[in-house]
DNA sequence: CTGAAAGCGCTTACAG
DNA sequence: CTGAAAGCGCTTACAG
């Protein structure tokens, strides 16, 4: 009358088998008389046996737990696309652990270390660059890897499409008129590394100057601050420039909240003297009415834990890269330029 | 030369001792001369040797991850204790696993099946309240636990004071003047239980009754649907009343935004026709200038884990309930009530 | 199809 | 202070 936890051998005995026949009825291996699996079955039932997850992770060398590395845990792109992970590995048979980077030393540890551990069976990063050391290291010892919005030749991964979003932004305020149009983001150098802002600045660049806009420097501005207040200090050394931009492309939302901010204390009309266009389209931008540029955040976070889930089942070493559609959002904070009004006359 | 990694056996072999000693210095036993000590610590490091998880889990039937029960991660108050809750994880041996709960059956199996899967050493549940059995079960069979946002006489809690709360928000509008105050709030019938509102309502109500104040039903509104949308919707339903409010309590800060947006709809002059006050302070209310109840977020996610981790290093069974206090934000969403300024009389 | 046995890599009395 | 050995609860060839 123990009320110890049931172990395989108390399954074994009350079943009359050995225990390697329990052990494959609970792995279902297809060599087991059908008579016999469901008798163990059966005790497994009546005992409430259930198999120790340490005994079977040493025996195995497998952890049944998958790692996902993410910064600035607090942040709505991130929490989305956690919430994207968590919702397909929820129905498996994996743990999801997961390790917050707000730190350059945090990032080290979880990168350097963490996958070392054996701790892990697959690993998930989202936005945070490997340097090539780094992936090196995780392709000849760690375990398999996937990258959300983030990209590496050697890694599988799931990005949205930066470039078409940002291109997107910048050719509907083009469209309405406008040319004067600035960009802002977070530092270019942040600590962390991330290189989205990079991308977008090149496509913002790129799509003006097909379009035979002057690119000015005085246009193009970053803050260490990141969202709102960023945002806000940005939109203010823009607005007090004598020739001030009539558009402002913010590369995420937070900081268009911080644009609007600006202009609402100056007195200046969103959209009427200021276009104001964001990025993510999390889901404050539906109710300050902001024209977005809108990513699948949660859609990347289910890709990426699905194509790492497919690694971990057929322990294939092809290496996969999708790129997600973007989608251009428009609402309230983007009208024709005040000149584009007074010509009346259609860009293209 | 295998490139396998090292055991302990390989540590011990090298460095000339038993595995037991190994181990020994492994988890800081104190009886190791100081020397031997030196010597296997050495020969740890030249080998890079990791002791294996899974190995000591089984060994000593211990897991070293804690679990963490949350409903819909991707609010900010939940992201926000948990946030704090991994702050304080992060620092120690355990691993932390979260649990989102977006269902009632998720809740079940998460809080039925979980806890006793021998998966998790400690389990932090947040603002989940739990059945008595469940409790029960709890106790008997399963690991340490610590409710955050939620209480239970028999188990370990951290919980800021909505009492409190919800009389300082109403106080607040009392003193200025306003008599017809309504609160709304997500669904009092919320399939995941949530005690919260009850809570508040409460306290909204005995804080009316103090004063003398009426309380009407008509004046009290609920919505299954959460956040803006459901805010927008009562807010509706308010503002279209015979006698409207002159001022509302959301119970929390989304459905304040909410308000605030139907109120604009309206053409509803926020404040001065109508004070919105919210509840939580999530980092929107401030862009908003909402005036609202900010609770302890991060804080009560330490705190509860920080109660669990001592729990699990003494042992303790003494059960312990802490109540950490609110704060009133008073920003620019909140004004005299006309009324108020017409007699211009303080209330108190 | 199935049982007996080795092995996974630790911890922990036990005996010295 | 330290070594040898048992034990944690599984999986997996191996032999039948």
């Amino acid at each position: 009358m123990t009320r110890n936890k049931p172990t395989i051998f108390d399954v074994a005995r009350k079943a009359g088998v050995g225990i390697g026949t329990v052990s494959r009825v609970l792995n279902g291996a297809p060599n087991v008389k059908q008579a016999t699996r469901e008798r163990v079955l059966q005790v497994i039932e009546e005992l409430g046996y259930r198999p120790s997850h340490a005994a079977r992770q040493l025996a195995t060398s497998r952890t049944f737990t998958i790692g996902v590395i993410v910064p600035f845990i607090t942040r709505a792109f991130f929490v989305e696309v956690l919430r994207g992970v968590e919702q397909v590995i929820a129905g498996t048979a994996y743990n999801l652990v997961i390790y917050n980077v707000e730190t350059p030393r945090q990032r080290a540890y979880y990168l350097e270390q963490l996958p070392f551990l054996g701790r892990i069976d697959g690993l998930l990063i989202i936005s945070l660059p490997l340097r090539q050391r780094d992936v090196e290291q995780l392709l000849r010892n760690g375990p398999p890897t996937v990258l959300i919005d983030e990209y590496h030749p050697a890694l599988t991964s799931v990005q949205s499409d930066n470039t078409a979003g940002a291109r997107m932004a910048i050719e509907h305020l083009l469209r309405l008129g406008h040319e004067r149009i600035a960009v802002i983001g977070d530092t270019l150098n942040h600590p962390l590394g991330f290189r989205i802002n990079r991308e977008r600045l090149g496509s913002y660049r790129r799509t003006l100057e097909l379009h035979h806009i002057a690119v000015r420097d005085e246009y193009q501005r970053w803050s260490e601050e990141y969202g709102r207040e960023g945002g806000k200090l940005l939109a203010n050394e823009l607005l007090s420039l004598t020739e001030r931009p009539t558009a402002i492309f913010a590369l995420n939302d937070m900081m268009a909240l911080g644009v609007l901010e600006a202009a609402r204390d100056a007195a200046i009309q969103v959209p009427q003297d200021l276009a104001v266009i964001g990025y993510d389209d999390i889901e404050l931008a539906s109710y300050l009415n902001l024209t977005t540029v809108r990513q699948p955040m949660s859609e990347m976070g289910r890709r990426g834990a699905t194509l790492l889930l497919n690694i971990l089942a057929d322990g294939s070493e092809q290496v996969i890269h999708q790129r997600l559609p973007v989608e251009l959002v428009i609402r309230g904070t983007t009208a024709p330029s005040s000149k584009q009004q007074a010509h009346s006359s259609a860009q293209e």
